[in-house]
DNA sequence: CGTAGAATTGAAGAACCTCAAAAATTGTGG
DNA sequence: CCACAATTTTTGAGGTTCTTCAATTCTACG
């Protein structure tokens, strides 16, 4: 109904006819970056966190490698991830409005951040318009995930919202040029169930059903590491959980 | 626990020793950008619809009155509004990736919005480095507010999400000098449960056990506009649905 | 007024959560 | 390299919350 007007979400059309950056690969993003800015590389292992809730603002992070959770606190003690974040991807946005960051940013794994001074990249962003194009781009992208972020958890049962994540990690690594047929999920079922708004054994289960249904496979050894030989498979799985009545022919 | 850390997110303490302006109020951000930009204005009613999904992107807008809703559409037909938008904020962020707004942005009362091209916006920034300011923490807090609408839905129960959402709507409007103390929804409970991950029945459940509890009040005619005495009983209900068990002394 | 849309409320059912136990995996120190 | 401990994951059973379906009341508007 709606499909001609929302299909260049789902996949990215429109060449470049648009501004000069509008659809470079993450790879010449990060090469334009690293040329003028010259950044700051720091590696990060696992549990480190890069900036948390709080602490005065004043950098900008790029991910050129690894993988990031961001975790929202809230006044009570509650804890949120809010979101994931792969290479490419810029980190510490939502502490520019209030002057420090409002969430955790904690490394999921081995990878290289570029640390970025706010103020120096307003000053290269004068010389060197592109970078603006590229600053805005990253923080576009991001209130937009964070919208279909939303409308996953709101309007997706269980089942369905685990395979859609599953689409999306696999469709985000697609997009910078990694495999996608073996995912590893470096999260545990909780940190999984936390980002979407479930339990861990409801995750579980929706693995479970997932791989019964051969949407998704096991590796020989342990069950973190996901095998998805069809990303449709996902979408359809997710349609199918949509569907109210099993619609019996006839 | 973490109280430290997070008050500044609930209370925006820390006066204006940050840069120029960081702090600006409402009021202020937007007469500058009226005596910067010059910004077309635009008046709009109920229904009107100020950009689509799949649109091409070329302006930005800001809203100097009224009310806007932002709906997110997915492929297979189901609406999500993902955010609310009051006097001050942008709209249109979403575009910028993908040179195409990715939202429908529907006006939910009579108001006058501001048009502003992108382009003549970054030509602006140039000489002004204070609307650059202005314009990344309205991306800023947009990024942050996602986040915390995910939070809610992901980690409230029913009844403390409409909670939430009516202490949300009150402290928008009081941080703009509006009246808090009754405030009109212009949103029929199907949207309010929209947003907030719901049914209409629930929203309606919850609001009555709130006008039960003296949390908020109907108005003499019509159950739209919500009585709110003290906003701080709103978040106290909030805590109290988290409450595991009744905590019976002794 | 009278109709259409919106809101409330009740009852029954489904989806998901909680609690619990067992199996699998990972990490650690000998 | 192995054994042990700790963590993670799976799976089941039962309970709770929320949804669905339905009927009624209320509100707005011609």
């Amino acid at each position: 109904m709606l499909n001609t007007a929302t299909s260049s979400k789902t996949t990215p059309v429109l060449p470049t006819i648009g501004r000069e950056c509008a659809d470079r690969s993450t790879g010449d993003t990060l090469k334009l970056l690293a040329e003028q800015l010259k950044p700051q590389r720091r590696v990060v292992h696992t549990g480190d966190t890069i900036y948390q809730a709080g602490e005065r603002f004043g950098n900008l992070y790029i991910l050129n490698s690894g993988f990031f959770k961001i975790v929202n606190l809230s006044a009570d003690g509650r804890e949120q991830v809010v979101g994931l974040k792969f290479r490419g991807d810029w980190l510490g946005f939502d502490g520019i409005a209030g002057s420090r960051y409002s969430c955790d940013a904690v490394a999921m794994d081995t990878g290289e951040i570029w640390v970025v001074s706010y103020e120096a990249l307003l000053a290269a962003c004068v010389t060197h318009p592109g970078l603006l194009q590229v600053l805005h781009t990253a923080m576009s992208r991001e209130i937009s995930h964070d919208r279909d972020s939303l409308m996953s958890v709101c309007t997706l049962p269980a089942d369905a919202r685990v395979a859609d994540f599953l689409r999306y990690w696999a469709e985000t690594l697609a997009e910078r040029g990694m495999r996608t047929d073996e995912i590893t999920l470096r999260m545990t079922r909780a940190e999984i169930g936390n980002y979407l708004g479930m339990t861990l054994e409801s995750v579980s289960r929706a693995l479970s059903r997932l791989a019964r249904d051969n949407v998704i496979g096991f590796a020989t050894k342990g069950r973190r590491d996901v095998q998805i030989p069809d990303v449709g498979a996902l979408s359809a799985f997710v349609q199918r959980c949509l569907a109210p009545a099993p619609a019996m022919l006839q």
